[in-house]
DNA sequence: CCGTATCCACGCTGATACTG
DNA sequence: CAGTATCAGCGTGGATACGG
């Protein structure tokens, strides 16, 4: 059974409103799934599992899932077979985007600038 | 021993460079002490502790050691009796705030239309 | 006052195998 | 293809006690 968003999120005790953001997009591979629904629009299930090859089918499931139930992302389910399962940024989703863009930019500059010359890149 | 940066960062095996900033500021402590020496300037070690009740003793002093490691902090150590320690962010870590502020708001507004009428509020 | 040291519990995550 | 189920390890964080 899937948890039930606020209990999950309020077992962060969120202190302020920054913490909500993060209780949201803090899961592991949360940034990168929503990095690539945002920039890249709808993916099916296996394209996303392609696209971050480290990942694990059962972390995969669950993030999307908590991303779900956050309502960042939307499921779409084909009544096919073999079944089809597409996933894409809700509307409410997409307002995170600036937020991505401007943690890509810190990230990206810390990375240069504080920690290594050769800071590893990711498509954009 | 406080643990090397390039270790600890490395640990969460980094996909992209947003996840480099999450990996700074995702500690559980981290925004809120963050955030409190942003915005009003240099706090002593005591006077953190009172402004974030629920923290043990202990966590305040890892995420402090932790992001003076990651240099967004910095420890002025003054050699009296009591002992002295003020905390204040570094230049590099006054950067981050404009994103903080982002995060800020993105909660604040996704606390309102998802999550709770009531979503709880923090000084600013 | 500002820490360190130790112990321990819990939840997150991964590996693996199975299913409609 | 797109999932679930189960088991196990390990790191993160909390409680508590002690030290300069």
């Amino acid at each position: 059974m899937a948890t039930e968003i606020k209990d999950r999120i309020n077992l962060k005790e969120i202190n302020c409103e920054k913490e909500l953001t993060l209780a949201v997009i803090g899961g592991k591979w949360k940034l990168i799934i929503l990095w690539h629904l945002g920039l890249e629009g709808t993916k099916r299930f296996s394209e996303l599992k392609r696209l971050i090859p480290h990942i694990t089918q059962k972390m995969l499931t669950n993030q999307l899932r908590e991303l779900e139930e956050d309502q960042l992302v939307f499921r779409q389910v084909y009544a096919e077979v073999p079944p089809r399962v597409e996933y894409s940024l809700t509307e409410y989703g997409h307002t995170l985007m600036p937020v991505l863009r401007m943690m890509y930019d810190w990230g990206k500059n810390y990375g240069e600038k504080v920690i290594w010359k050769d800071a590893p890149t990711c498509d954009r």
